[in-house]
DNA sequence: TAGAAATATATGTGATATCATATACGATTA
DNA sequence: TAATCGTATATGATATCACATATATTTCTA
Protein backbone atom coordinates (compact mmCIF):
# COMPACT_ATOMS: atom_id res chain seq x y z
CA UNK A 1 0.00 0.00 0.00
CA UNK A 2 1.53 3.08 -1.29
CA UNK A 3 -0.37 5.49 1.25
CA UNK A 4 1.62 3.83 3.70
CA UNK A 5 4.79 4.89 1.92
CA UNK A 6 3.05 8.57 0.64
CA UNK A 7 3.43 9.48 4.52
CA UNK A 8 6.13 8.56 5.80
CA UNK A 9 8.14 9.87 2.70
CA UNK A 10 5.74 13.60 3.43
CA UNK A 11 6.81 13.70 7.23
CA UNK A 12 10.40 12.19 6.35
CA UNK A 13 11.45 15.26 4.87
CA UNK A 14 8.66 17.47 7.42
CA UNK A 15 7.35 16.53 11.03
CA UNK A 16 3.48 17.87 10.18
CA UNK A 17 -0.21 17.03 11.96
CA UNK A 18 -2.77 14.74 10.54
CA UNK A 19 -4.56 18.18 9.19
CA UNK A 20 -1.62 19.07 7.69
CA UNK A 21 -0.96 16.32 6.06
CA UNK A 22 -4.44 16.65 4.54
CA UNK A 23 -4.36 20.22 3.56
CA UNK A 24 -0.61 20.95 2.56
CA UNK A 25 0.37 17.66 1.37
CA UNK A 26 -2.75 15.47 -0.31
CA UNK A 27 -4.66 18.58 -1.03
CA UNK A 28 -1.38 19.84 -3.24
CA UNK A 29 1.59 17.72 -4.46
CA UNK A 30 1.42 14.75 -2.97
CA UNK A 31 -1.99 14.31 -3.97
CA UNK A 32 -1.22 14.90 -7.48
CA UNK A 33 0.62 11.38 -7.38
CA UNK A 34 -1.38 9.29 -4.31
CA UNK A 35 -4.84 11.16 -3.83
CA UNK A 36 -6.56 10.09 -0.38
CA UNK A 37 -9.24 11.34 2.42
CA UNK A 38 -9.08 12.81 5.32
CA UNK A 39 -10.93 9.27 7.02
CA UNK A 40 -7.68 7.25 5.34
CA UNK A 41 -4.87 9.87 6.68
CA UNK A 42 -6.32 9.57 10.31
CA UNK A 43 -6.63 5.67 9.85
CA UNK A 44 -3.37 5.15 8.34
CA UNK A 45 -1.51 7.67 10.55
CA UNK A 46 -2.93 5.27 13.81
CA UNK A 47 -1.92 2.64 12.21
CA UNK A 48 1.83 3.68 11.43
CA UNK A 49 1.53 4.66 15.41
CA UNK A 50 0.84 1.63 16.04
CA UNK A 51 3.47 -0.56 14.10
CA UNK A 52 5.70 1.89 15.20
CA UNK A 53 6.64 3.88 12.20
CA UNK A 54 5.85 7.39 13.28
CA UNK A 55 5.72 9.11 16.74
CA UNK A 56 3.92 12.22 17.95
CA UNK A 57 4.36 15.10 20.63
CA UNK A 58 0.91 16.88 21.27
CA UNK A 59 1.09 20.36 21.21
CA UNK A 60 -0.84 21.71 24.28
CA UNK A 61 -2.61 24.59 22.67
CA UNK A 62 -4.35 26.71 25.68
CA UNK A 63 -7.94 26.98 25.30
CA UNK A 64 -7.17 24.84 21.70
CA UNK A 65 -7.50 21.10 20.69
CA UNK A 66 -4.33 19.21 20.71
CA UNK A 67 -2.42 19.17 17.60
CA UNK A 68 -0.33 15.61 17.11
CA UNK A 69 2.84 16.53 15.20
CA UNK A 70 3.90 13.21 13.98
CA UNK A 71 7.09 12.55 13.02
CA UNK A 72 8.87 9.33 11.26
CA UNK A 73 11.15 6.93 13.63
CA UNK A 74 13.88 4.76 12.48
CA UNK A 75 12.00 2.10 11.88
CA UNK A 76 9.72 3.88 9.57
CA UNK A 77 12.94 5.35 7.70
CA UNK A 78 13.95 1.81 7.14
CA UNK A 79 10.82 1.11 5.88
CA UNK A 80 10.41 3.48 3.70
CA UNK A 81 14.38 3.32 2.62
CA UNK A 82 13.29 -0.46 2.15
CA UNK A 83 10.40 0.28 0.06
CA UNK A 84 12.51 2.86 -2.20
CA UNK A 85 14.13 0.11 -3.60
CA UNK A 86 11.72 -2.79 -4.48
CA UNK A 87 9.86 -2.59 -7.69
CA UNK A 88 5.88 -2.51 -7.40
CA UNK A 89 3.91 -4.56 -10.52
CA UNK A 90 2.00 -1.70 -12.14
CA UNK A 91 -0.87 0.06 -10.98
CA UNK A 92 -3.89 -1.08 -12.37
CA UNK A 93 -5.67 0.67 -15.40
CA UNK A 94 -9.39 1.14 -14.09
CA UNK A 95 -11.06 4.39 -16.11
CA UNK A 96 -15.14 4.90 -15.95
CA UNK A 97 -15.10 7.29 -18.53
CA UNK A 98 -13.43 4.78 -20.94
CA UNK A 99 -15.93 2.29 -20.26
CA UNK A 100 -18.76 5.05 -21.11
CA UNK A 101 -16.92 5.67 -24.52
CA UNK A 102 -16.92 1.69 -25.31
CA UNK A 103 -20.62 1.20 -25.15
CA UNK A 104 -21.25 4.41 -26.33
CA UNK A 105 -22.55 3.47 -30.07
CA UNK A 106 -25.95 2.54 -28.02
CA UNK A 107 -26.09 6.31 -28.01
CA UNK A 108 -27.05 9.18 -30.42
CA UNK A 109 -23.71 11.00 -31.52
CA UNK A 110 -25.19 14.56 -30.22
CA UNK A 111 -24.78 12.69 -26.98
CA UNK A 112 -21.42 10.83 -27.44
CA UNK A 113 -20.28 14.05 -28.32
CA UNK A 114 -21.52 16.27 -25.46
CA UNK A 115 -20.37 13.21 -23.18
CA UNK A 116 -16.50 14.38 -24.24
CA UNK A 117 -17.08 17.79 -24.30
CA UNK A 118 -17.95 17.38 -20.24
CA UNK A 119 -14.93 15.05 -19.83
CA UNK A 120 -12.70 17.49 -21.25
CA UNK A 121 -14.73 20.49 -18.58
CA UNK A 122 -12.96 18.16 -16.50
CA UNK A 123 -9.67 17.39 -17.20
CA UNK A 124 -9.23 21.07 -18.18
CA UNK A 125 -10.38 21.85 -14.66
CA UNK A 126 -7.73 19.39 -13.39
CA UNK A 127 -4.88 20.85 -15.93
CA UNK A 128 -5.06 24.36 -13.80
CA UNK A 129 -5.14 22.31 -10.34
CA UNK A 130 -2.06 20.54 -11.61
CA UNK A 131 -0.76 24.30 -11.58
CA UNK A 132 2.11 23.38 -14.73
CA UNK A 133 5.52 23.09 -12.71
CA UNK A 134 7.91 24.84 -15.11
CA UNK A 135 9.70 22.33 -17.98
CA UNK A 136 13.13 20.91 -17.11
CA UNK A 137 15.40 22.05 -19.55
CA UNK A 138 19.28 20.90 -20.29
CA UNK A 139 20.54 24.63 -18.91
CA UNK A 140 17.91 24.46 -16.16
CA UNK A 141 19.30 21.17 -14.03
CA UNK A 142 22.13 23.48 -12.99
CA UNK A 143 20.63 26.00 -11.66
CA UNK A 144 18.43 24.34 -9.93
CA UNK A 145 19.79 24.39 -6.10
CA UNK A 146 19.10 20.16 -5.20
CA UNK A 147 18.94 16.86 -6.13
CA UNK A 148 15.16 17.21 -4.46
CA UNK A 149 14.31 19.98 -6.59
CA UNK A 150 14.57 18.25 -9.82
CA UNK A 151 12.79 15.22 -8.76
CA UNK A 152 10.47 16.94 -7.39
CA UNK A 153 9.77 18.97 -10.51
CA UNK A 154 9.82 15.58 -12.84
CA UNK A 155 7.36 14.03 -10.69
CA UNK A 156 4.51 16.78 -10.79
CA UNK A 157 5.36 16.76 -14.50
CA UNK A 158 3.78 14.08 -15.21
CA UNK A 159 0.23 14.15 -14.24
CA UNK A 160 0.48 17.35 -16.38
CA UNK A 161 2.13 15.66 -19.14
CA UNK A 162 -0.58 12.76 -18.82
CA UNK A 163 -3.62 14.92 -18.62
CA UNK A 164 -2.99 16.62 -22.08
CA UNK A 165 -2.36 13.78 -23.69
CA UNK A 166 -5.95 12.65 -22.40
CA UNK A 167 -7.16 15.81 -23.77
CA UNK A 168 -5.88 15.90 -26.84
CA UNK A 169 -7.44 12.55 -27.39
CA UNK A 170 -10.96 13.74 -26.09
CA UNK A 171 -10.18 16.24 -29.02
CA UNK A 172 -9.31 13.90 -31.43
CA UNK A 173 -12.35 11.28 -30.67
CA UNK A 174 -14.41 14.68 -30.56
CA UNK A 175 -13.48 15.70 -34.23
CA UNK A 176 -13.27 11.76 -35.72
CA UNK A 177 -17.36 11.21 -34.04
CA UNK A 178 -18.12 15.15 -35.26
CA UNK A 179 -16.87 14.29 -38.94
CA UNK A 180 -19.21 11.49 -39.59
CA UNK A 181 -22.48 12.63 -41.04
CA UNK A 182 -23.93 9.25 -41.12
CA UNK A 183 -23.10 7.96 -37.47
CA UNK A 184 -26.69 8.73 -36.42
CA UNK A 185 -28.39 5.99 -38.52
CA UNK A 186 -29.33 3.17 -36.53
CA UNK A 187 -26.87 0.82 -36.22
CA UNK A 188 -26.85 -2.71 -35.57
CA UNK A 189 -26.71 -3.35 -31.73
CA UNK A 190 -27.57 0.31 -30.89
CA UNK A 191 -30.90 -0.19 -28.91
CA UNK A 192 -34.23 1.56 -30.29
CA UNK A 193 -33.95 4.99 -28.20
CA UNK A 194 -36.78 7.55 -27.86
CA UNK A 195 -36.08 10.51 -26.52
CA UNK A 196 -38.33 10.21 -23.25
CA UNK A 197 -41.24 12.02 -22.81
CA UNK A 198 -40.94 11.78 -18.68
CA UNK A 199 -37.69 10.39 -17.26
CA UNK A 200 -38.53 7.46 -15.50
CA UNK A 201 -35.82 5.50 -12.78
CA UNK A 202 -35.82 2.27 -10.94
CA UNK B 1 -18.93 1.20 -9.34
CA UNK B 2 -18.06 0.70 -13.28
CA UNK B 3 -17.22 -2.87 -12.89
CA UNK B 4 -20.83 -3.62 -12.86
CA UNK B 5 -21.84 -1.48 -15.78
CA UNK B 6 -18.90 -2.51 -17.37
CA UNK B 7 -20.27 -6.16 -17.20
CA UNK B 8 -23.27 -4.99 -18.11
CA UNK B 9 -22.02 -3.61 -21.18
CA UNK B 10 -20.23 -6.41 -22.31
CA UNK B 11 -23.34 -8.60 -21.61
CA UNK B 12 -25.66 -6.22 -23.86
CA UNK B 13 -23.46 -7.02 -26.34
CA UNK B 14 -22.46 -10.50 -26.04
CA UNK B 15 -24.43 -13.15 -23.45
CA UNK B 16 -21.66 -15.20 -21.94
CA UNK B 17 -20.54 -17.06 -18.78
CA UNK B 18 -18.19 -15.89 -15.91
CA UNK B 19 -15.61 -17.67 -17.13
CA UNK B 20 -15.85 -16.15 -20.77
CA UNK B 21 -15.87 -12.47 -19.17
CA UNK B 22 -12.78 -13.16 -17.27
CA UNK B 23 -11.18 -15.19 -20.54
CA UNK B 24 -12.69 -12.85 -23.71
CA UNK B 25 -13.99 -9.68 -21.99
CA UNK B 26 -11.49 -8.52 -18.89
CA UNK B 27 -8.50 -10.45 -20.45
CA UNK B 28 -8.43 -8.34 -22.76
CA UNK B 29 -10.48 -5.30 -24.45
CA UNK B 30 -12.44 -4.43 -21.44
CA UNK B 31 -9.72 -5.18 -19.23
CA UNK B 32 -7.62 -2.84 -21.11
CA UNK B 33 -10.22 -0.36 -19.82
CA UNK B 34 -11.28 -1.28 -16.33
CA UNK B 35 -9.21 -4.64 -14.85
CA UNK B 36 -10.84 -7.14 -12.66
CA UNK B 37 -10.16 -10.44 -11.21
CA UNK B 38 -12.17 -13.25 -11.15
CA UNK B 39 -13.33 -13.52 -8.15
CA UNK B 40 -14.52 -9.64 -8.19
CA UNK B 41 -16.56 -10.57 -11.80
CA UNK B 42 -18.34 -13.65 -10.35
CA UNK B 43 -19.40 -11.78 -7.16
CA UNK B 44 -20.45 -8.81 -8.95
CA UNK B 45 -22.72 -11.36 -11.51
CA UNK B 46 -23.91 -13.01 -8.29
CA UNK B 47 -25.29 -9.44 -7.30
CA UNK B 48 -26.61 -8.33 -10.90
CA UNK B 49 -28.71 -11.27 -10.41
CA UNK B 50 -29.68 -10.48 -7.36
CA UNK B 51 -31.20 -7.06 -8.45
CA UNK B 52 -32.66 -8.17 -11.59
CA UNK B 53 -30.37 -6.34 -14.25
CA UNK B 54 -29.29 -9.80 -15.57
CA UNK B 55 -30.47 -13.70 -15.82
CA UNK B 56 -28.89 -16.48 -17.18
CA UNK B 57 -29.58 -20.08 -18.28
CA UNK B 58 -27.42 -22.89 -17.10
CA UNK B 59 -26.79 -24.74 -20.10
CA UNK B 60 -26.84 -28.80 -18.94
CA UNK B 61 -23.82 -30.35 -20.58
CA UNK B 62 -23.61 -34.36 -20.14
CA UNK B 63 -20.84 -34.78 -17.26
CA UNK B 64 -19.44 -31.48 -17.64
CA UNK B 65 -20.19 -28.40 -15.15
CA UNK B 66 -22.78 -26.39 -15.63
CA UNK B 67 -22.47 -23.17 -17.93
CA UNK B 68 -24.39 -19.94 -16.94
CA UNK B 69 -24.70 -17.92 -19.68
CA UNK B 70 -25.74 -14.61 -18.66
CA UNK B 71 -27.77 -12.11 -20.65
CA UNK B 72 -28.98 -8.41 -19.96
CA UNK B 73 -32.55 -7.85 -18.66
CA UNK B 74 -34.70 -4.70 -19.46
CA UNK B 75 -34.21 -3.61 -15.65
CA UNK B 76 -30.02 -3.47 -16.68
CA UNK B 77 -30.36 -2.07 -20.09
CA UNK B 78 -32.39 1.10 -18.31
CA UNK B 79 -29.67 0.91 -15.18
CA UNK B 80 -27.04 1.24 -18.10
CA UNK B 81 -28.76 3.42 -19.99
CA UNK B 82 -28.79 5.93 -17.39
CA UNK B 83 -25.61 5.22 -15.75
CA UNK B 84 -24.23 6.36 -19.77
CA UNK B 85 -26.07 9.75 -19.59
CA UNK B 86 -24.86 10.46 -15.98
CA UNK B 87 -21.20 12.06 -15.70
CA UNK B 88 -18.74 10.76 -12.85
CA UNK B 89 -16.35 12.52 -11.02
CA UNK B 90 -12.61 11.88 -12.58
CA UNK B 91 -10.99 9.15 -10.84
CA UNK B 92 -8.44 10.08 -8.59
CA UNK B 93 -4.65 9.61 -9.13
CA UNK B 94 -2.92 6.74 -7.73
CA UNK B 95 0.57 6.00 -8.80
CA UNK B 96 3.22 4.10 -6.83
CA UNK B 97 6.01 5.25 -8.92
CA UNK B 98 5.36 8.08 -8.55
CA UNK B 99 5.65 8.47 -5.00
CA UNK B 100 8.73 6.22 -5.23
CA UNK B 101 10.20 8.96 -7.06
CA UNK B 102 9.10 11.93 -5.17
CA UNK B 103 11.60 11.13 -2.39
CA UNK B 104 14.25 9.28 -4.77
CA UNK B 105 16.50 12.34 -3.97
CA UNK B 106 17.53 10.31 -0.32
CA UNK B 107 18.82 7.57 -3.15
CA UNK B 108 22.08 7.55 -5.02
CA UNK B 109 21.43 8.87 -8.38
CA UNK B 110 22.51 5.31 -9.98
CA UNK B 111 19.85 3.81 -8.04
CA UNK B 112 17.30 6.11 -8.98
CA UNK B 113 18.54 5.54 -13.04
CA UNK B 114 17.52 1.82 -12.17
CA UNK B 115 14.25 2.66 -10.55
CA UNK B 116 13.76 4.29 -14.04
CA UNK B 117 14.96 1.61 -16.18
CA UNK B 118 12.79 -1.10 -14.27
CA UNK B 119 9.97 1.53 -14.90
CA UNK B 120 10.07 1.69 -18.13
CA UNK B 121 10.65 -2.17 -18.82
CA UNK B 122 7.20 -2.57 -16.85
CA UNK B 123 5.80 0.00 -19.39
CA UNK B 124 7.10 -1.95 -22.67
CA UNK B 125 5.50 -4.96 -21.86
CA UNK B 126 2.24 -3.47 -20.93
CA UNK B 127 2.35 -1.52 -24.24
CA UNK B 128 3.01 -4.82 -26.23
CA UNK B 129 -0.24 -5.93 -24.23
CA UNK B 130 -2.25 -3.61 -25.60
CA UNK B 131 -1.21 -4.66 -28.99
CA UNK B 132 -1.66 -1.32 -30.65
CA UNK B 133 -5.08 -0.75 -32.60
CA UNK B 134 -4.38 1.45 -35.87
CA UNK B 135 -5.05 5.09 -35.69
CA UNK B 136 -8.08 6.36 -36.91
CA UNK B 137 -7.16 8.84 -39.94
CA UNK B 138 -9.73 10.90 -41.73
CA UNK B 139 -10.19 8.42 -44.46
CA UNK B 140 -10.30 5.79 -42.02
CA UNK B 141 -13.46 6.42 -40.67
CA UNK B 142 -15.55 6.28 -43.55
CA UNK B 143 -14.10 2.73 -44.63
CA UNK B 144 -14.59 1.27 -40.91
CA UNK B 145 -18.10 -0.53 -41.12
CA UNK B 146 -19.75 0.71 -37.45
CA UNK B 147 -20.10 3.05 -34.95
CA UNK B 148 -19.18 0.40 -32.65
CA UNK B 149 -15.92 -0.29 -34.49
CA UNK B 150 -15.16 3.34 -34.36
CA UNK B 151 -15.41 3.88 -30.20
CA UNK B 152 -13.90 0.76 -29.99
CA UNK B 153 -10.90 1.27 -31.37
CA UNK B 154 -10.72 5.04 -29.86
CA UNK B 155 -11.68 3.58 -26.39
CA UNK B 156 -8.60 1.31 -26.88
CA UNK B 157 -6.27 3.75 -28.32
CA UNK B 158 -6.26 5.93 -24.67
CA UNK B 159 -4.84 3.63 -23.01
CA UNK B 160 -1.88 2.65 -26.10
CA UNK B 161 -1.69 6.85 -25.99
CA UNK B 162 -0.90 7.12 -22.06
CA UNK B 163 1.49 4.81 -21.89
CA UNK B 164 3.64 6.39 -24.31
CA UNK B 165 3.16 9.26 -23.14
CA UNK B 166 4.53 7.78 -19.71
CA UNK B 167 7.58 6.13 -21.26
CA UNK B 168 8.29 9.56 -23.27
CA UNK B 169 8.71 11.01 -19.77
CA UNK B 170 10.33 8.09 -18.13
CA UNK B 171 13.39 8.45 -20.85
CA UNK B 172 13.27 12.23 -20.22
CA UNK B 173 13.44 11.53 -16.74
CA UNK B 174 16.88 9.12 -16.98
CA UNK B 175 17.81 11.68 -19.12
CA UNK B 176 17.97 14.64 -16.95
CA UNK B 177 19.05 13.02 -14.00
CA UNK B 178 21.78 11.00 -15.94
CA UNK B 179 23.57 14.33 -17.23
CA UNK B 180 23.64 16.08 -13.93
CA UNK B 181 27.27 15.13 -12.90
CA UNK B 182 27.20 16.19 -9.52
CA UNK B 183 23.53 14.20 -8.19
CA UNK B 184 25.94 11.75 -6.22
CA UNK B 185 26.65 14.19 -3.82
CA UNK B 186 25.53 14.88 -0.77
CA UNK B 187 22.44 16.84 -0.65
CA UNK B 188 20.49 18.80 2.05
CA UNK B 189 17.29 16.18 3.12
CA UNK B 190 19.61 13.18 2.15
CA UNK B 191 20.55 11.16 4.68
CA UNK B 192 23.46 9.39 5.39
CA UNK B 193 23.45 5.92 3.71
CA UNK B 194 26.59 3.31 3.93
CA UNK B 195 26.48 0.64 1.27
CA UNK B 196 25.03 -1.99 3.70
CA UNK B 197 27.53 -5.22 4.34
CA UNK B 198 24.58 -7.04 5.51
CA UNK B 199 20.92 -6.45 4.51
CA UNK B 200 18.76 -6.25 7.80
CA UNK B 201 15.20 -6.39 7.50
CA UNK B 202 12.25 -6.01 10.04
C1' DT C 1 -1.42 -43.57 -17.54
C1' DA C 2 -0.34 -40.16 -14.37
C1' DG C 3 -0.26 -35.46 -14.14
C1' DA C 4 -1.00 -30.93 -15.83
C1' DA C 5 -3.75 -27.62 -18.13
C1' DA C 6 -8.12 -25.76 -19.48
C1' DT C 7 -12.96 -25.10 -18.47
C1' DA C 8 -16.15 -23.52 -14.96
C1' DT C 9 -17.92 -21.65 -10.53
C1' DA C 10 -17.48 -20.28 -5.81
C1' DT C 11 -16.08 -18.64 -0.96
C1' DG C 12 -13.18 -16.92 2.96
C1' DT C 13 -10.53 -13.32 4.57
C1' DG C 14 -8.16 -9.30 4.93
C1' DA C 15 -6.82 -4.87 3.14
C1' DT C 16 -8.31 -0.49 1.27
C1' DA C 17 -11.28 3.12 0.00
C1' DT C 18 -15.36 5.92 0.39
C1' DC C 19 -18.94 8.45 2.50
C1' DA C 20 -21.20 10.27 6.14
C1' DT C 21 -21.15 12.01 10.52
C1' DA C 22 -19.53 13.38 15.29
C1' DT C 23 -16.91 16.14 18.48
C1' DA C 24 -14.62 20.48 20.00
C1' DC C 25 -13.60 25.33 19.85
C1' DG C 26 -11.81 29.82 18.32
C1' DA C 27 -12.41 33.41 14.89
C1' DT C 28 -14.91 35.74 11.57
C1' DT C 29 -18.98 37.66 9.53
C1' DA C 30 -23.67 38.66 8.44
C1' DT D 1 -25.69 37.03 18.43
C1' DA D 2 -26.45 33.29 15.50
C1' DA D 3 -24.29 31.13 11.85
C1' DT D 4 -20.54 29.70 9.45
C1' DC D 5 -15.74 28.84 8.64
C1' DG D 6 -11.23 26.98 9.79
C1' DT D 7 -8.51 24.05 12.71
C1' DA D 8 -8.18 19.44 14.53
C1' DT D 9 -9.22 14.45 15.36
C1' DA D 10 -12.05 10.45 15.14
C1' DT D 11 -15.44 6.47 14.07
C1' DG D 12 -19.23 3.66 11.92
C1' DA D 13 -20.77 1.58 7.95
C1' DT D 14 -20.34 0.13 3.58
C1' DA D 15 -18.15 -0.74 -0.84
C1' DT D 16 -14.53 -2.52 -3.32
C1' DC D 17 -10.32 -5.01 -4.26
C1' DA D 18 -6.86 -8.52 -3.81
C1' DC D 19 -5.23 -12.98 -2.89
C1' DA D 20 -5.64 -17.57 -1.78
C1' DT D 21 -7.97 -21.70 -2.10
C1' DA D 22 -11.68 -25.21 -3.06
C1' DT D 23 -14.47 -27.96 -6.12
C1' DA D 24 -15.45 -30.69 -10.43
C1' DT D 25 -14.59 -32.54 -15.01
C1' DT D 26 -12.49 -32.99 -19.48
C1' DT D 27 -8.65 -32.82 -22.57
C1' DC D 28 -4.09 -32.58 -23.60
C1' DT D 29 0.67 -34.07 -23.02
C1' DA D 30 4.85 -36.14 -21.20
Amino acid sequence: MSLVHAILAVLDHTPMSGYQLKREAFDNTIGHIWSADQAQIYRTLDRLLRDGMIDFEAEKQEGRLDKKTYHITQKGKDSLDEWMTSTDPLDPIRDSFLVRLYHAFSLPNHQVLSMIEAEMRQYTERLHTLEVPPPIEDEKVRTLKSKKEVLRALTLELPVRLTRTYLDWLAHCFDVINQSPDFDEPQAGARERQVNPQNRRA
